[in-house]
DNA sequence: GCCAAATTAATGTCAGACATTTAGAATTTT
DNA sequence: AAAATTCTAAATGTCTGACATTAATTTGGC
């Protein structure tokens, strides 16, 4: 395992890249310890610290993972669909509000990746789900409910139809576009009379979900679309106006 | 900014949660500078070195950059599209190698969220878009290409077909699902015929987008899922025989 | 007034030490 | 002999202090 001199950013920086080209590559498999810090400094001839701040990065990346103690170590780690979920939705999130992508892009694209599970999770959706739907819709009915905690409702209604979709894969990458539209969805002031539209949508695809229909999902999602970028349109000509 | 005792995982972690989380609440902008490492130690009261290594774990995730010289320092870097790329593909890639999620699965999920744009694809693809599908077709023909070099190729098609929908958002979320394919792609040995049949999939699917026809497009990359499926469930079945 | 050299402030790296944690071996006790 | 306890060793975690490197700024000379 040696270091390319090429790739830019630091000693340790070059460590790092090396060590994770070897996991991926699988010259390193899951579980399996790396050399000890100090084997480390040796092998690639910097101290201790650098080594550590290579280490860290790929830390960070939940890459390895590290343990104290006589039989300590940095190991290999199996990267988790939690992990993998906490990551895309950090990356996602920041990258939306960093980048003033405009309201239209994000949830076009959530909406088309969300209706790419429609089908799938009407065929293989459980009583869970349903239930899980259900009970967000009943939230989402309560009066007083602020305008965050209804749209944390509304991601949780989400996630439970794209994890009627039984496929964890769809599952951990919907999550990023999911989750990432909440800040977005935070500006907007809903009023109550648009709240009751929204649960009404809601409705409707829970049951097109009860019944096991993909294409009534499908079009309930195309609904609930076209009601969220009008409603947004509507907030932003306002705060336009109000300047 | 203080850090919060309850989190695990070293003084390090801790910092470096303090300050991502002060990034993603907007308590500290892109491009704004942080403390310099003296001072962000004493802020905290732990040494420099413990400060670099929390920042080295910001800086994997490109939630900061450093800079060296007298105006100096770590600064809040805007995400961009091709670094949240990176960072997907590279989860994405171990997610799936690591914890043996079928090739089914995936086939499936991918599929399904690329048909998520077939529509948006259709009716904005530009000619480059185009040109992009129909070289790669080409490139496909060519006898005497490797298996690794027609994964490639194929992978380079799909993300054409996938930035023919001009959203980036869309084009991000869907690089993971399609470049983590790659490596489960790479086990499969394509006969002369498969290929054949797969170009043909891919003509009909790039004659649909020059048609602007998006129903179409959708029913060709049903054909061409369900082919890789049978493709791939005719190679584990070999694999599994000669057990 | 302009160009070059010194200054300075910051990150990058190194060396060595001590603290803490943990598994396993050695020892003592029952 | 078995179980509980203590000891030991190996590893990560952290601290201190120093020096190297980089790059903007200031200063000096022409």
């Amino acid at each position: 395992m040696k270091i390319d001199p090429t790739t830019t950013g630091g000693l340790s920086a070059q460590i790092a890249t090396s060590i994770r080209d070897a996991i991926i590559a699988g010259d390193l498999l899951v579980d399996q310890r790396l050399p000890s810090e100090a084997e480390l400094a040796e092998q690639f001839n910097v101290s201790r610290p650098t080594v550590r701040e290579a280490l860290k990065r790929l830390a960070a990346q939940s890459l390895i993972r590290t343990q104290r103690g006589a039989t300590g170590g940095a190991f290999v780690n199996r990267i988790t669909f939690p992990e993998a979920y906490a990551q895309q939705i950090t990356t996602s999130t920041l990258l939306l509000s960093m980048n003033d992508v405009s309201f239209g892009t994000a949830c076009e694209a959530r909406f088309a990746l969300e209706r790419s599970c429609a089908a799938l999770s009407a065929a293989r959706r459980t009583a869970d789900h349903l239930a899980a739907m259900r009970a967000e819709i009943h939230r989402q009915s309560q009066p007083g409910l602020t305008d965050e905690a209804f749209c944390a409702s509304d991601v949780t209604f989400h996630r439970a139809l794209v994890d009627g979709a039984c496929n964890p894969v769809l599952s951990y990458q919907l999550a990023g576009a999911v989750e990432a539209m909440q800040p977005l969805m935070n500006m907007i002031t809903f009023s109550s009379r648009d709240r009751a539209r929204i649960v009404a949508l809601h409705i409707a695809i829970a049951d097109a979900m009860e019944a096991q229909n993909g294409a009534a999902v499908a079009s309930g999602l195309i609904d609930l679309e076209t009601e969220t970028q009008t409603l947004a349109e509507g907030v932003f000509a306002e705060r336009s106006a109000q300047r």
